[in-house]
DNA sequence: CATGAATGAGTCTTCATTCAT
DNA sequence: GATGAATGAAGACTCATTCAT
């Protein structure tokens, strides 16, 4: 079936994500990756060196996404003259983003545990806030003074208090309301609640401090 | 090579569960872990249907020990006399016994994120706390009038923000640690920190105010 | 090796009726029938389900083509002017048809005396000459008139008396002039004469009554 | 479990008839047969060599009582003095041992069709009227004076007219009645009238001419 | 005699990948 | 670009047979 360049491509990348949110990445088919995509089995191998290549493009073009995304805010002024703002509609913007990223997401955490997996494509969320962009990023939002030692801890934090709650919240909240028989929306303002109560919370006591 | 009678069972979950981590459940090999238990590859089958048996009750074991450990908690007193101290203990037993159930988590977690599976094992990490001592736990703990709603809110926020970053925790402290090159004692005290910083002081603002 | 299209197909099917006919259906192994088709033993499983399919797929296209040549006949007069020359030519083309089928009599009979296989595909044989048309050649045939009883006599006399013997000969004919040194030839001739002698006198007996 | 002395080896045999009877002798698993007799799988082979052995001494057995019923006749007088009385016992007793013997039948005509299989235990049944007995039972039936062709057609004859039409019944009958919704009964009238009017109609041209 | 455990050699089936068109 | 056909390498699972007790 002709359609348009790259149109193809495109299909059977989306399949993939599909298909490897469903069976995980190694028991995820060739075959119902092209089913899925609508395109002959060996069309894959056309545009894609092999299975890996089409999880590895996937994870690039993720982290492209949201690397683009977090420079794109940089650039536009950061924190600019309304710094809590300007950082409360990246945030918001961001947040979408992954919540529509549902399916790589699960891929990503999947991969991530195994063992016998190099790289953690998950702590990339972390580098994305850290080493992406340390000279400008750091320097605004932490006055430059501050230790090793608090920067650790304050990843630790934020990685493991805010960020993966919210990656968990993303990829379980369908299978949460299906166990649980909570609506979508009743969980959504009970995990804001949560978040609201814990990690926020210590942000606003960090904050407020000094 | 004859053994002890069950030994050569047990080696063999032993080697699953070491091989599933290591690859997660589709990626690993029948002879993989029939080599790494020593033993045959027949063997296994001798002792199990098959592979996802041999999943199967690595899952029903891991929920048995957790139940076990909670029907013991309650059984020997349960918040008896010294509710806050009881509770405490049974919290640093079961850390720690989650804590060695390392390589088992991270299959459960991998496993509860695919989409084809039906059933999500990490919420019996919920329906433990829940279901399986209503009566006595409730009760005790939540002093009865607690409305459905109140009753998600709970459930939401001990999930997200105190079960499921403990999880994280245990299951990427190895990997965050040659990520970021942190020595495994300076995460543990990082990550004491952050969820004292954040769940833990949700819950002494809620037992606290009234 | 890329061939004509289909024609591996068959090359199976044919390949596979061979070794079903040498090591029975259980006996017979994929990678033999690979070998004897002269293709890759995935490829079996390209164009077939599996073993089973391939018997099925056997069968299924025996008893289309024997259903085949009845309609035919009845189709182009059936028993028209000349009805016993008819009913005669008929008889003749397809028991050449079965001689032909050979290896395959001898699948369905061993697979037919199965006690655990539900159908039993030698039956087949009668039901064709019976339901397929049975209000053509039933009406033509024996004068509408006949009860169930006789019926069923007819279909068992016809069965272990004409078909059966038929069928043993021609798939035993080839180990019997083995077994006791007989050519091919005088065996048929006596087999003819032994039908004569019996089932066909039979039929000369019951026509000439009336 | 302990039993009497020799027991084992007998359920053992019997349970093997049964199963290869359900799925063949290929079809057929040492489990299910070790299962069927309520005996240990490795107990097998303290009585057996092997699976084939177990086949075999069915087989021989068969034969065995076979020959031993026949030999049994001619030693007790044979056609003695009432040659058509004591005949008809003989067969009499004879089939009835057959019908007896269904399973085994079943076994022996699937083996027997097997192209592989050297020898073909359903000629046996022709051997042990012929050459079992030559010099006794040929001249008393055959007033010696009989050819080479004529024997050749008088084996075809027997074997293809009679024998085979009976094993067939014996080994068919209750797949026929539950396909055709017959009794076993009514199955056994029309199956003793279809052989009354060919096989044995023959017998009586036969004998009557001279 | 009897058995639970163990095993080597298969045996069916799958799958990522490639080829020819 | 696109596809039907083909394939090598593995993968899960089986099975007759043996061993130690």
């Amino acid at each position: 079936m002709k359609r348009q360049p790259e149109e193809s491509r495109d299909r059977i990348l989306a399949a993939a994500v599909k298909i490897f949110a469903e069976k995980g990445y190694n028991g995820a088919r060739i075959d119902q990756i092209a089913g899925e995509a609508g395109v002959n089995k060996a069309l894959i191998y056309y545009y894609f060196e092999g299975k890996e290549a089409i999880l590895n493009e996937l994870f690039q073009s993720f982290f492209r996404q949201s690397t683009g995304m977090l420079l794109d805010f940089v650039e536009r002024g950061g924190f600019g003259e309304n710094p809590e703002e300007n950082k409360r509609l990246f945030e918001a913007e961001y947040a979408s983003y992954l919540m529509s990223s549902r399916d790589l997401l699960k891929i990503i955490v999947m991969e991530s545990l195994k063992d016998e997996n190099e790289d953690t494509p998950l702590f990339n969320l972390v580098d994305l806030g850290g080493s992406a962009t340390p000279e400008r990023l750091d320097d605004m939002e932490s006055q430059t003074g501050m230790s090793e030692a608090e920067k650790n801890q304050l990843y630790v934090t934020e990685f493991f208090t805010g960020v993966m709650p919210f990656v968990c919240y993303i990829v379980l909240k369908d299978k949460w309301c299906r166990h649980f028989g909570m609506e979508e929306e009743e969980l959504g303002r009970c995990f804001d609640i949560a978040m609201e109560d814990t990690h926020e919370q210590y942000h606003k006591n960090r904050d407020g401090k000094p």
